[in-house]
DNA sequence: ATCATAACTCACTAGTGAGTGAATTTATTT
DNA sequence: AAATAAATTCACTCACTAGTGAGTTATGAT
């Protein structure tokens, strides 16, 4: 029963956010009465946390892990984009074959860090991973500013934010071309696509240095 | 006053989200009856709504003159780059010179197409806009595969959509390196970055053919 | 000064939200 | 079958939210 109030509840909250939801609407969604709800949780907060929590483990986890992985593999010589897959694709994957639940998490969480609670809260789980990732880009990139490196970084979280936000949604714009939730469409760009940026601003320090 | 009113809905909006804020919060802010909101909005969705329409004419007017600037002074022969920073800086250049008022509704803005019910609202407004830079972008990039293009503009959006977000957050990870609200610095790479992700998925599919 | 209108407040209602503690049902053990 | 514990509902409270309509103050024209 739990596990389906977590279901519901990531869900929900993944589409209107922690205001946006009651504990009645996720009760009625569940067939439950609303009370059980506290039952199992505290409060609200405490199940907004749980929802994160169930999954946020995994994530990181393997992360970290297909990081460790990569650079270990790269013996020394670190690309950018090999950094890139290691980071997205892992993290892809989960989205991709974890089924439903996984989806809905993913949408979950790049609603939650769209508030300034949520997005502080999520930070001292994510700070260890993207250190991890950032790491490695300096060593793929040693002549690059560090700034330029952080504001690559931002670039790189906001669009797998919006993907992963706007999972299920039509996308009217193409007509249907682009569906967000085909995460193998980007799977197959993003860290191609990212890396091709990050080599560019770097050059274009040289450029303007030189 | 009604002015006020916006100012402070703007504000709270942004952070908290439409469920997030309270009638009686915008109305403690501005420092007067809450009732008053009711006098001059219908409800609160109307003043969420003229929140928005406050500012979107005037963004979309802009950037839809900027983008037919370029393409004009382009002269059939539009780059990538060149479009994106008709499209991104000109938008930028607000939330720059405007002052706080237009930071507070870039992150507004942001936050409100976090909701599937407010991205669609805005869609309807911003996408003409979009459309136009797609299709410059085409010209651009004549030999595209057009989903390229659409995965290219959804990647953009996104680092777009976090950097507005997370405006006057503090980026610990980069222990204040990067400031969300410098957008000279997003300006200033922005464009370039994406426009090297665009070439780079282009190649990539070249490569994938031959 | 007077009247009218706009700007704003007050007192109130109806409804909803989270949360509590007692009561009941269901499952488990003995 | 009885006893016990876990799971679930019920009846209720308290705080708060959006919204209404009547009332009040300020503003401005005549």
């Amino acid at each position: 029963m739990m596990e389906q109030i977590l279901d519901v509840a990531e869900l929900l909250f993944s589409k209107h956010g922690f205001h946006g939801v009651t504990l009645k609407d996720v009760a009625k969604q569940v067939g439950v009465h609303h009370t059980l709800l506290n039952y199992y949780f505290d409060d609200k907060q405490t199940l907004f946390d749980a929802v994160f929590a169930r999954r946020a483990v995994v994530t990181i986890d393997r992360r970290m892990q297909a990081l460790d992985d990569y650079e270990r593999a790269a013996a020394g010589k670190p690309t950018v984009e090999g950094a890139l897959h290691a980071f997205l694709d892992t993290d892809l994957d989960l989205y991709i074959q974890g089924g439903e639940g996984w989806k809905n998490y993913g949408a979950f969480g790049a609603q939650a860090s769209n508030s300034p609670e949520g997005a502080e809260f999520m930070d001292k789980y994510f700070d260890p991973v993207v250190l991890r990732l950032i790491d490695i880009l300096k060593k793929a990139l040693p002549d690059a500013a560090e700034e330029d490196i952080f504001w690559g970084y931002h670039f790189v979280t906001g669009a797998l934010m919006l993907t992963l936000a706007r999972t299920g949604r039509i996308d009217k714009l193409s007509h249907g071309l682009c569906l967000s939730d085909d995460y193998e469409a980007v799977k197959h760009r993003m860290a191609r696509f990212m890396a091709a940026g990050f080599r560019e601003i770097c050059e274009q320090r040289k450029q303007d240095r030189g």
